[in-house]
DNA sequence: ATTAATACTTGCAAAATACAAATAATAATT
DNA sequence: AATTATTATTTGTATTTTGCAAGTATTAAT
């Protein structure tokens, strides 16, 4: 098998200028940490502070920090969990909502650009492919969850 | 077609843990940047400063000191270009080449355990999906060059 | 009732980043 | 040939990002 590592970096090298790119959507200019933020606060169910900062690998207090910053914006709201009030449930607010739902257009938008120039077998084998990957990612013990720092 | 931004998501995001996992090899415990640094310099032919910078879409006076950085551990090597003395040229010292490889090494031994989750017809469709895909976004004009930050 | 563990926040210090300005060399213009 | 403009790189300085250590508040275990 060729150099497989050399595919995956210019991959994800262009998917992160492509990802750069799209934060200014919606008349908003955010961070890119701050927009992986809102995509998984959008897409957890009920998420706790920690539940995200685990998902996406950043420091606890860093991701605080973040947080906060994400309220000021009035993007994020924190609610106190019932059950537990140690913990703070993270949703999105209108605001919120509609930022990252046009961050994910543009995304998508970007994406498709990128798609049209292949056919469209093309196409769906490479969709197929990318969620062969993530499922053979997700088996993997080695790699792919958080890292220890 | 179904929410494509949501796969490459995923994707890349578990790829960025597989990349932080995977720069203290070789004895060495550099930072993920750096090792981004590394490969590009590997990767290109008597790279100049800036086109190592703009490759991995960094300003440029960021860069001049992660190259610095480097030099002091002894793993990159500035030359003076003899045609234009304004220019230096960048390349790997040996020890940065061990690390380089080792590094290298150890992504393709990750990749590869997460290759094993899918049978050889999956690993073929894979790979050559990941081709299609790069070579796509390389034709894109919206996406994949240095952003203009 | 006391101790241990958990979820989150804050203090502080270090690292990463970028804009503006400086330097040094080459290219273009007069 | 002299002057001006452009380019490649570096440094000054200020901002932002980050993370460890320690703190608070709450729940779980003994």
């Amino acid at each position: 098998m060729e150099n497989v590592r050399e595919l995956f970096q210019i991959m994800t090298r262009r998917f992160g200028f492509l990802n750069k790119n799209c934060c200014s959507a919606g008349g908003f200019d955010i961070s890119l940490v701050q927009s992986h933020i809102l995509y998984e606060i959008d897409h957890q169910h009920h998420p706790s502070i920690q539940q995200v900062a685990e998902a996406l690998g950043t420091d606890i207090t860093t991701f605080s920090r973040q947080v906060q910053s994400l309220i000021k914006l009035n993007l994020v709201k924190k609610t106190p969990d019932p059950d537990d009030r140690r913990v703070y449930i993270l949703s999105l607010t209108t605001e919120g909502k509609y930022v990252a739902g046009a961050i994910e257009q543009q995304m998508n938008d970007y994406l498709g650009e990128v798609f049209s120039h292949m056919n469209e077998f093309e196409q769906e084998t490479v969709i197929r492919s990318i969620k062969l990957l993530n499922e053979a990612m997700a088996k993997s013990s080695l790699c792919c969850t958080t890292p220890p720092g």
